[in-house]
DNA sequence: AGCGAAATTTGAATCGATACAAGAAAAATG
DNA sequence: CATTTTTCTTGTATCGATTCAAATTTCGCT
């Protein structure tokens, strides 16, 4: 059976009650986005003969071609799109986004793609004013894709050396040493380190090659906070196993497997994410092990997960909210500057850190 | 100073680089939409060209008023954006959407205004092809001004009589049901209803003329079924006090101290939300009381969080994601039709729930 | 009634692309 | 070399509004 909306030949135009109502365009025009200036008389036919011919007001469309700004911010990832709501971090920092959004009235659209031709459609496609990029897992490319927009765009995470694009970071470098010292202080002597990606669709221990060609630097300067300070404290940094994992659960298991199989274990953990922390209080306890009895762990992020699992979890909290904000309001008061800004971090301990065991 | 911005008079378009590399709108068009039909040397010239002069790419503006589809569907509530992120049940909402989204390379718009008056203008001017709506405090109006855009939306939650709005929702009766029999069944005989709004804008005890004259028929069935099902357990449920609130923490937290200050105590809560739910564990804490040994909780959503409480909540589980999906396949895969879905729920008993204490 | 000022209304131009019928050029065929 | 095909290219119309200078109407006043 034929539909309402399949009965009416296309919806109406503005230019079709300006018509029936006897009026120009421009008037027609004023009486829904300036109705002030249009005479009172006027103005009640015209918005009566829209009601009766059901117009659905002034096509936002049509308005944003003559206009040019959309008032919305896009937020663009690598990821799916559930990423936004699933991963802890990535809603704190949308909650950011959001206060900013909120303030000025403009709109988010989330924009992302499995695989590569759609991220590039829909980056080259998005009605925003400008992008917020989360660069994770071939945040690059997303650099790249956005650039092209020439729209103004903010890096999440500084994870670029390229001084040109606008980012917002934190000192990885002072917070990885916060974790380091930390544990260090607490007598822990025998290290691992669950790593971020160092470059795009690697897994496995990292060797000294791999660090040195980072092509993300927020991985490198946080495993260089980390290596600084256990130095300090006399420690040999390069018997230290890194895994790079991609940040979620299979990588990071076999990334615990694979350095709980070698030799003599380690009694503490330094993780790049509370993501990958939280996996790994679950995995040792699987195997029997307690933290921060037989293992300490020290995250780095903040995510509020962290203060709810079982032990707490230590960890350098990142103040992901206000970075949110101010990446949204960069794009909202766009200025064409290139904006660089580093946040400061907060070693927070809680339990899942603890002394050393003798022996 | 002046930025590189403000240097050039005016981004570049279509029409310039067709022009300055000899050929027509319509060649030059084809080039970046259709590349394969013309002929290789002058797509080279007129890529080149592009390059060269800084062009942007096709503007998604233009394009999409020709085309007039956005590829994006919104979603749309009377909360500040920041509810996407923060509340619980959103967010298992939002993952199943974001799900339908990804399987189809669309898009999402999040909608929203603090005020009145912001809200009409970012729903008459989001740039999308339907939405969906989150019909919470203030749901009506929203739904009245979607309607006006005449693009297809559901409203979640079902909570309207309105039989001409596509909506999808659980069977409300049936769940509330379930989680009364189950505290009956526990042995409970003393009941408080921690109540959704039946109205805009209430708070406090409701009385049977509010819930007679409900404008949100999903509290009114929810309600309907606790009683009901108490009914038959021969409890008079015209003792049980009902106290409305605002779904958060404040006006839950005043129900609480109302509900306990009023006479003998119950031993039980029916809770219309696990926020509330979560609320009242919490409360219940603080009081010195415990659950379920003082008194048992029963809450109504299902969201993640109640499993990981202490005690994990037992609650009336709703298929929060699957809804959220088929919301979204519906603006998708629009036809015209008006839909009205109603899913089944489950009761998930946890911690939260346990025997009545004798006497 | 007549005149200038103020208040309205008009209509063409513009925003930036895409679609399509028709024309032109190149390639294939006899 | 003429003719038919095939492949490109062109130019115009269109999508749906807003803007603004110019034209017109209304109004107040003498």
């Amino acid at each position: 059976m034929a539909s309402l909306i399949e009965g009416q030949a296309r919806p109406i135009r503005l230019a079709d009650i300006a018509k029936a109502a006897g009026v120009s365009h421009g008037t027609a025009s004023n009486v829904f986005s300036r109705p002030e200036i249009v005479r009172a008389e006027v103005r009640e036919r015209v918005k009566a003969m829209a009601e009766k011919m059901g117009y659905a007001g002034p096509d936002p469309k049509g308005r944003l071609l003559r206009a040019g700004k959309v008032n919305a911010i896009g937020v663009a990832t690598t990821e799916p799109l559930s990423y936004f709501f699933d991963d802890p971090f990535a809603r704190v920092m949308m909650a950011g986004i959001s206060q900013a959004c909120d303030a000025t009235g403009a709109g988010i659209a989330l924009v992302s793609a499995a695989n590569q031709e759609k991220l590039a459609w829909n980056v080259q496609s998005a009605l925003v004013d400008g992008f917020v990029l989360f660069c994770i897992e071939g945040g690059s490319r997303l650099v790249d894709l956005t650039r092209e927009r020439k729209l103004p765009f903010v890096a999440l995470e500084l994870g670029f050396d390229d001084e040109t694009v606008s980012a917002i970071g934190v000192d990885n470098v002072a917070g990885a040493r916060l974790a380091a010292r930390h544990l260090a202080d607490l007598g822990h002597r025998r290290f691992a380190v669950l790593s971020l990606a160092f470059a795009d669709g690697r897994t496995g221990f990292a060797t000294p090659e791999i660090v040195r060609s980072a092509r993300y630097t927020g991985t490198r300067d946080r495993l260089a906070g980390y290596f600084e300070e256990l130095s300090r404290f006399g420690i040999d940094t390069a018997r230290i196993p890194v895994y790079e994992t991609e940040n979620e659960e299979t990588s990071t298991k076999a990334g615990l497997e694979a350095i709980f199989a070698a030799g003599e274990p380690p009694t503490a953990i330094l993780a790049m994410s509370d993501r990958m922390a939280l996996v790994a209080i679950d995995w040792l306890k699987a195997q029997g092990l307690s933290a921060p009895g037989d293992v300490s762990i020290v995250g780095f992020d903040g995510v509020p997960d962290g203060a709810l699992c079982t032990p707490p979890l230590t960890t350098v909290a990142q103040p992901i909210t206000e970075i949110g904000r101010r990446a949204a309001r960069m794009i909202l008061d766009h200025d064409g500057a290139v904006r660089r800004e580093t946040m400061g971090v907060e070693l927070v301990v809680r339990g899942s850190s603890g002394p050393a065991r003798k022996g």
